[in-house]
DNA sequence: CGGATTTTTGAACGTACTCAACGACCGTGG
DNA sequence: CCACGGTCGTTGAGTACGTTCAAAAATCCG
């Protein structure tokens, strides 16, 4: 139960899921095949850990679907959640054995992993997978630091509208077109998981949710499913000047 | 005045004070040859902007000497500071057009650049030049991760502190080593910049630092030149765990 | 010196935190 | 079936930390 299932049928590049998004996305056949060697499927229950900080990593990968999260923790307890993984996030980083970050699972969760040193060797011979890890890195960092703004500037009502914004934002690229209004979305995170996102307490995240539903920003479902009536409206909650994009 | 000065006379880069920490770092004499031909140096005032986040950028580029730092700004003027950028650090972003941050001279400031078609051209021929700028593009991350921590988790002395930490790092990678104890340094920003460093307002970056000196953390010699008697008191201070590393 | 900029310090305030109790939901077992 | 415990979420009251507004002090540079 506390083991990672590792009895999973291998599955064929060519059906992935995340085959065009994920770290091989730039990959032709040939390169494929070799990646299909020396990758395996690992899947972990929700609520589990996938690696603790510090920890010997003999593998990197890719998250195939779930969720998962990376934190950094404090001595006396203070936890800060750094990265948020959907699927075809990539895992781990080539050229460190330790782990940087706890990886926990957060909903139930399949990952496709390489081991470390045969990766490592293919990523020099394969410019491919060297370039579209470049490109995933250099989108993360732009992520990183757009939470920087919400975590240093933004008021607890702005960091959760902040945080709708991204899961929708998440959303809409992964899953299909969504109608243009009346947009609803599930959030993937309990209020204490939300609170070490935006670097509040969980009662601060609650009581902001129940705001926000007091005032129509938002209607809820049940506690984790979210309706936006008007999402211009929780942009400009979210302190988000960019109100086109892709949502317009 | 306002206008970069161009009129440096170009410089050999295997003289070059950042050659081994930079981009090009892996570089053979081949490649540092085509390198060359498309670089030009740049240098900038203290308090000049390089260049405003939304702008066209025609240009990627390493700081040579100063410090610059990269800002994001919401619509009402609240800022948060996202990189702070030493020599041999990175600028722009290969293969995007606009910039997504401002950069800001902070010290007068020396920048080599490179022409960004010829720049990316070379990327897809250089492998060295992409190994380099993966590797470096993630511990970029790692540093932005740690800022997570201490913007959404810190107290305000923590994070004075923190800074202090980093600086402090940073200056013993860059340059000679320091003696054990009794390590001092120079604050490369104003207490605004601080500020928006840290999520802060400057009131409370003074009183902080005032409180820090109150309690005989740091000594100040004028307002930007801080000496630390005990670098394990420091550390401390910020909150970090791991005492041992390069300082100890 | 005079004027602008940066920094320090003070007093009052407000947002988010802390501590605490209560409520909703769910699976288990009597 | 309902009582029970556990987890998760909500709400309340009081507090603390950092902000805001204001003024004075220090520093820089003409």
């Amino acid at each position: 139960m506390l083991q990672p299932d590792l009895s999973i049928v291998p599955q064929d590049c060519g059906v992935c899921p995340i085959r065009h998004r994920a770290v091989c996305a730039r990959c032709d056949a040939d390169e494929l095949q070799i990646l299909e060697e020396i990758k395996y499927y690992r899947s972990y229950e929700a609520g589990q850990t996938v690696i603790w900080a510090g920890d010997r990593m003999d593998f990197v990968g890719s998250v195939v679907s779930g969720i998962a999260t990376l934190t950094q923790t404090m001595e006396d307890g203070r936890t800060q959640m750094v990265g948020l993984l959907l699927p075809s996030d990539f895992v781990g980083r080539p050229g460190r054995d330790g782990a940087a970050y706890n990886v926990m699972a957060t909903s139930d969760l399949v990952m496709c992993c390489f081991r470390k040193k045969p990766f490592e060797k293919l990523m020099e011979t394969t410019p491919h997978i060297a370039q579209r890890l470049l490109q995933m890195t250099l989108d993360e960092l732009d992520a990183a630091r757009e939470w920087m703004l919400v975590l240093g500037r933004k008021t607890a009502r702005e960091k959760i509208a902040s945080l709708m914004v991204i899961i929708l934002r998440r959303d809409a690229t992964l899953n299909l077109a969504q109608p243009r209004d009346r947009i609803s979305f599930d959030l993937p995170l309990t209020r204490e998981a939300m609170a070490d996102y935006l670097g509040l307490t969980l009662e601060t995240v609650s009581r902001q949710i129940s705001a926000l539903k007091r005032d129509k920003v938002i209607h809820l479902e049940g506690k984790r499913h979210v309706m936006v009536p008007d999402v211009g409206r929780l942009l400009e909650e979210a302190g988000d000047d960019s109100d086109g994009g892709m949502l317009s």
